[in-house]
RNA sequence: GGGAGAUUAGCUCAGCUGGUUUAGAGCAUAUCGUUUACACCGAUAGGGUCGGGGGUUCGAAUCCCUCAUCUCCCACCA
């Protein structure tokens, strides 16, 4: 039988375990229209968190609506093997056993990663599924599979081919604790409070000094020019004398540049060409010397000659000190600058002059940019585009070398000034065979480095269908229907993805990107590690059930805003569910009969009942249709808890004792599963129990594969019913003020002199009435003087006999408030009713509105002043 | 410095092409309630001159201008 209280935990297993055993989650292609989601691989030794709930929770969704919808619904799992992330946990792993990675081979290493990533890799793929991710687990992929490291290999040995791809010498983004550099869109921006030191520079041969101001005095050891302006009056003695770079003593000219502001600091500048990207051009333009003065790690190199082997904000530290002790401080003031920093190790990115492989992205962009412009590929929100575009058109070339070990190994080979392309070495040692006839694989130096991570997840929705070998599995899934993923990721990923699909497809990559918020607390802060504030979303599973979470995650998400994580909303939906729970129990505890004839009250109770689920099914659709899941949601919770259970189940409740007639109790079974289909995208699992429970005899297996195909059935009850409930909602309101127990029933008259026609037709109006409002009897009258308590809804009087004294000053009070509101509405109805120029240039059916709102306004005027009159005539009598 | 977006009840947000909205929802609040599904509950109620100012229009939360505040993206001056 059904337990008293709903055990999320038990029949969340359940039903996962029974879907996954029946192979619902499958994909392969048929005749059927497909609709396909590749999912954005989390780090393959990563935890789910809060984020990944978020963007998980949308996909499901989607896909198991397309699955309700009879597409051939296919959601691809897998994970990124994450390069630099990945590499810092192994270095960090190992460190904590004593084990430098300085002191492994490369092979020794990767090792230790593979070892590692089988241990912990896939981990956040088993935490999906207690979420109740439907995916094709047979299809689970990983960046540095087989089938995904050759398409990696190929792109690369494309790219290079047709000439976008080159080796650049620059300055870099160099991330001093990874020893790697990073892309631009690894680097994150931070304004950050430091100090600006102003040092004085002697001027050679002379008493003069120059004074210049830098925030990273660490850098001097590598100055090799003092740049001011050149109009700047200040300095034109200068021209030609050299400075002298304080402790270092070495000599360094003074020279004139436009890229010097003038407003800044003293207007003078110390040029450090090798750690500085503007000072890099400066360089360039006047043939100075590039001193590099630091190591990989960012610690002091030996060209600096102080502090060798001491890291840089150490020396930083002590170099100030020996600049004042020298009195070559001037002054040091507080200062806000930008500060970049490693998006995976956080350490203070350094500008770095080396040798890498990049891609030529500007052929590239052209069509990734005129997909999305032109709404081909469709952008949710809308406000990304701009965000896309502006990227787009000053793109920059991505460095797409890492010195790491984790990774796709890049596929070229040197010797001696060349370098050989291909997919493996044999072929590479074929190419150069045609320059080097003698050459064996031995004469070819592989290169050392990996490639950046994004290399392989910008082909993800093609790889996952092995897209460059099986073109039917491709032509079938791809484009894929759409990409749900945060938006701080739309560079480093969505951007490439896109680009990448018309390049090696010639298509899109996704019909559609929906991009989610970031999860926030409730006061707008990111989740994060540091600040404690990310809830454990495991826990949060076993304490809610996932169709909680599921809730809670989706009720604060409006489309594409950030979600502001509230753990009461998660309490909401286990309330939700227990709220279905007991709706099911009570229908379950129902006795039924076929005596007699169903009710006209019953009959009309469930038409309204269907007529309401049809509009909300209407309105879910467009929901759907914009991304709107939030909205979807909130108005199923509304349709079940208050039309259903509130309104419908306490229509047709059957009185104690009684039986509930057989063709309401098949009705309402059938209603409640329909709400239980539309409810299931968001709420899987206590849908698929509730849904078994009712459908006892079922013809279907799975609510997953239940769809409602609804017909119209109008909507002709729905306005009567809304004018039924309000007299309900005044009576229990009278009630409630005049201490009537809900047990003593009344009697009720209804004025048929005014505008009652909709409602008294529709039969079985009455009983509703009657019984949620506790009434002995409803009498249509046409008499004015009935004593009562009265109130109106609509256009409709009212009046409940109390059987007690009326407390006629109150009663005034009342209607003389009502009447006060009803007097300024039709007043501003009239206000544009009396203007020619509304009149004349409005559309006649909003005049004709217009009018209808003014006659309402106007009945409504006339039975309160009746009434008014009337209870004072009682009053004064 | 360049650009985008936001500002509606205590909170989080709807309000889609100006007109049944002197503005809706959920949560929160208050009052009442041991009615035989549910206190993880029921019933009812209160609460906003739609950031300020100006304009367009017969009519503006909705369009335009301006000011204020906030958020984000990009670039970056040491």
């Amino acid at each position: 039988m059904i337990s008293a209280r709903y055990n999320a935990t038990e029949i969340e297993a359940k039903w996962y375990e029974h879907w996954l055993s029946k192979g619902y989650f499958r994909s392969i292609p048929d005749e059927r229209e497909s609709f396909s989601i590749v999912i954005p691989p989390p780090n393959v030794t990563g935890v789910l968190h809060m984020g990944h709930m978020l963007n998980n929770t949308i996909q499901d969704i989607l896909i198991r609506k397309a699955r309700q919808e009879g597409k051939n619904a296919c959601w691809v799992p897998g994970t990124d093997h994450a390069s630099i992330a990945t590499e810092a946990k192994v270095v960090r792993m190992l460190r904590e056993k004593g084990i430098k990675k300085s002191d492994l081979t490369r092979d020794e290493f990767l090792n230790y990663a593979w070892q590692w990533k089988e241990e912990y890799g896939g981990i956040i793929l088993q935490q999906l599924r207690k979420l109740g991710a439907s995916c094709d687990w047979d299809r689970t992929a990983f960046t540095m599979d087989d089938i995904r490291s050759e398409a990696v290999y190929k792109v690369f040995v494309d790219l290079y081919n047709s000439g976008k791809l080159y080796r650049g010498n620059r300055m870099v983004n160099w991330d001093p604790e990874a020893k790697t550099v990073l892309s631009n869109e690894e680097v994150i921006y931070g304004l950050e409070q430091s100090k600006l030191y102003h040092v004085k520079y002697e001027i050679d041969g002379s008493d003069d000094f120059v004074v210049i101001a830098t925030t990273r005095p660490e850098t001097i050891p590598g100055d090799t020019a003092i740049a001011v302006h050149p109009d700047d009056p200040r300095y034109q003695h200068l021209k030609g004398k050299n400075a002298i770079v304080p402790i270092i003593g070495r000599k360094v000219p003074i020279i004139f540049d436009d890229y010097v502001d003038r407003e800044f600091g003293t207007g003078a500048l110390k040029v450090t060409p090798a750690h500085d990207v503007n000072d890099h051009e400066i360089g360039k333009r006047h043939n100075l010397e590039v001193v590099d003065i630091f190591n990989a790690d960012g610690t002091m190199s030996q060209s600096a000659t102080v502090y060798i082997g001491e890291d840089r904000f150490t020396v930083r530290k002590k170099f100030s000190k020996d600049l004042e002790a020298h009195g070559h401080i001037v002054k040091i003031e507080d200062y806000q600058n930008n500060v970049g920093r490693s998006e995976r190790t956080n350490a203070v990115v350094e500008p770095r002059l080396s040798l890498q492989w990049y891609v030529d992205m500007e052929a590239l962009a052209t069509p990734a940019l005129k997909a999305v412009m032109e709404d081909i590929v469709e952008f949710f929100p809308k406000s990304q585009k701009n965000i896309y575009r502006h990227w787009m058109e000053n793109i920059r070339d991505w460095c797409i070398s890492r010195q790491l070990w984790w990774g796709h190994r890049i596929p070229a080979w040197y010797y001696l000034e060349d370098v050989f392309v291909a997919e493996n070495a044999d072929e590479a040692l074929t190419i150069a065979r045609k320059k080097y006839p003698h050459l064996t694989l031995a004469d070819l130096k592989p290169d050392d480095d990996v490639l950046d991570t994004w290399f392989s997840s910008w082909l993800w929705p093609i790889s996952v269908f092995d897209g460059f070998n099986d073109k039917d599995q491709l032509d079938y899934y791809y484009p894929t229907s759409v990409l749900v993923t945060g938006w701080d990721i739309i560079f480093l990923w969505v951007a490439r993805m896109i680009m990448a699909g018309y390049e090696w497809t010639g298509k899109r990559p996704f019909d559609k990107v929906y991009f989610t918020g970031m999860v926030r607390d409730k006061q707008r802060r990111k989740m994060s590690k540091q600040l404690g504030n990310s809830p454990d979303a495991l826990q949060l599973i076993e304490d809610y059930g996932a169709d909680g979470v599921r809730f809670g995650m989706m009720a604060s998400s409006p489309a594409g805003g950030d979600l502001l994580f509230d753990e009461k909303l998660v309490e909401q939906g286990r309330n939700f569910s227990n709220k279905m729970w007991n709706a099911l129990r009570l229908l379950k505890g129902w006795e039924i009969t076929d005596a007699d004839q169903q009710s006209d009250k019953d009959a009309l109770a469930s038409l309204w009942m269907e007529q309401k689920i049809q509009e909300a099914y209407n309105e879910l659709t467009k929901n759907f249709s914009e991304f709107r899941l939030s909205e979807g949601l909130m108005s199923l919770y509304n349709l079940i808890w208050n039309d259903f259970c509130s309104w419908y189940l306490e229509m047709i409740k059957p009185q104690y004792g009684e039986k509930i007639h057989q063709a309401t109790y098949a009705q309402a079974i059938q209603l409640y599963s329909d709400l239980c289909t539309l409810l299931h995208p968001f709420m899987p699992f206590i849908t698929e129990e509730i849904w078994h429970h009712l459908k006892e005899n079922r013809e279907t297996d799975c609510i997953m594969s239940a769809y409602i195909p609804r017909t119209s059935t109008g909507n002709h009850t729905l306005e009567p019913i809304e004018i039924s409930k309000d007299i309900v909602t005044s009576i229990r309101d009278i009630r409630q003020k005049q201490g009537i127990k809900m047990k003593d029933a009344l009697d009720l008259y209804i004025l048929t002199s005014h505008k009652t026609e909709g409602l008294i037709t529709l039969s079985g109006w009455k009983g509703i009435v009657e019984k949620l409002g506790v009434l002995q009897d409803i009498h249509l009258t046409d008499q004015v003087d009935i004593e009562g308590i009265s109130f109106i809804t609509g256009a409709e009087k009212c009046i409940l006999q109390t059987m007690q004294s009326v407390d006629i000053d109150a009663e005034l009070d009342n209607l003389n408030k009502e009447l006060n509101y009803q007097i300024g509405f039709v007043d501003s109805v009239m206000k544009k009713l009396s203007n020619d120029k509304f009149v004349n240039n409005a559309p006649a059916d909003v005049v004709a509105k217009e009018n209808l709102k003014m006659a309402d306004g106007r009945e409504r005027i006339k039975i309160l002043t009746e009434e008014i009159e009337r209870l004072t005539k009682q009053k004064n009598s």
